[in-house]
DNA sequence: ATCAAGATTACCT
DNA sequence: GGTAATCTTGATA
């Protein structure tokens, strides 16, 4: 057993658990896509839970489609989304097998390969403050800084490309929680959550 | 075969 | 605050 082997990502298990535990457990925790290029990670700021087959506004509420047929996989894989005809959406499913539920991810803190993440979205490096927000605040936005797209829908997130890092839970004190944003049904449920406070909370 | 809508973003006034 | 951009998917015929 070489020293790789001791890590602190987080293990199946963890994703297996209630679609909304699932997602308040996930603020705080890094998101890291290590894959080829350089390492780029980030603090997890912002979520949105949908509730499988329970959920109208959720891709999975009308059954699987070829679509959507990551999120009825057993949870702990990434599901990857086209939408608007330009936008890629990261998601973590959780879970059992058919359960169809999962966790969008809305707001990441930038840490490790910043520059790397200016380079995804603006083709250039050096950014101003503005830009420097925009980075990563919103679900489409953090997807393209970091690099994730079509070919990464099905990653299993316990594996060595894109995975996340645990840590210690965030108090509730300091999540806020909210509808959630962008949708037309289900309008109501108090499913989005967030640290409050954080500037990498997607506007509202 | 056709069509409307979409878990958004950027840019405009 | 308003809306164009842009195209895949899923539903309907």
């Amino acid at each position: 057993m070489n020293k790789s082997d001791f890590t602190d990502k987080l293990s199946k298990d963890f994703y297996l658990a209630d679609v909304l535990t699932v997602a308040k457990n996930l603020l705080g925790k890094t998101f890291v896509k290590a894959g080829s290029n350089k390492i780029l990670s980030g603090k997890i700021v912002e979520v949105e839970a949908y509730n499988g087959l329970m959920d109208e506004a959720s891709h999975s509420f009308n059954g699987m489609t070829k679509r959507n047929e990551i999120m009825f996989k057993q949870g702990g894989l990434l599901y990857v989304y086209f939408t608007y005809g330009m936008h890629f959406c990261s998601n973590i499913v959780t879970g059992k097998e058919g359960d169809g539920c999962a966790v969008l991810i809305r707001g990441i803190e930038p840490i490790d390969g910043i520059k790397q993440m200016a380079k995804n979205r603006y083709g250039k490096t050096a950014l101003t403050g503005k830009e420097n927000i925009n980075l990563t605040n919103g679900p489409a936005k953090l997807t393209q800084a970091f690099g994730i797209g079509r070919k990464d829908n099905g990653i299993d997130m316990t594996g060595n490309e894109i995975y996340i890092l645990d840590s210690k839970n965030i108090h509730s004190k300091k999540i806020s929680v909210s509808k959630r944003i962008g949708i037309k049904k289900s309008v109501d449920l108090p499913w989005r959550f967030y640290i409050t406070d954080n500037p990498f909370v997607s506007g509202k």
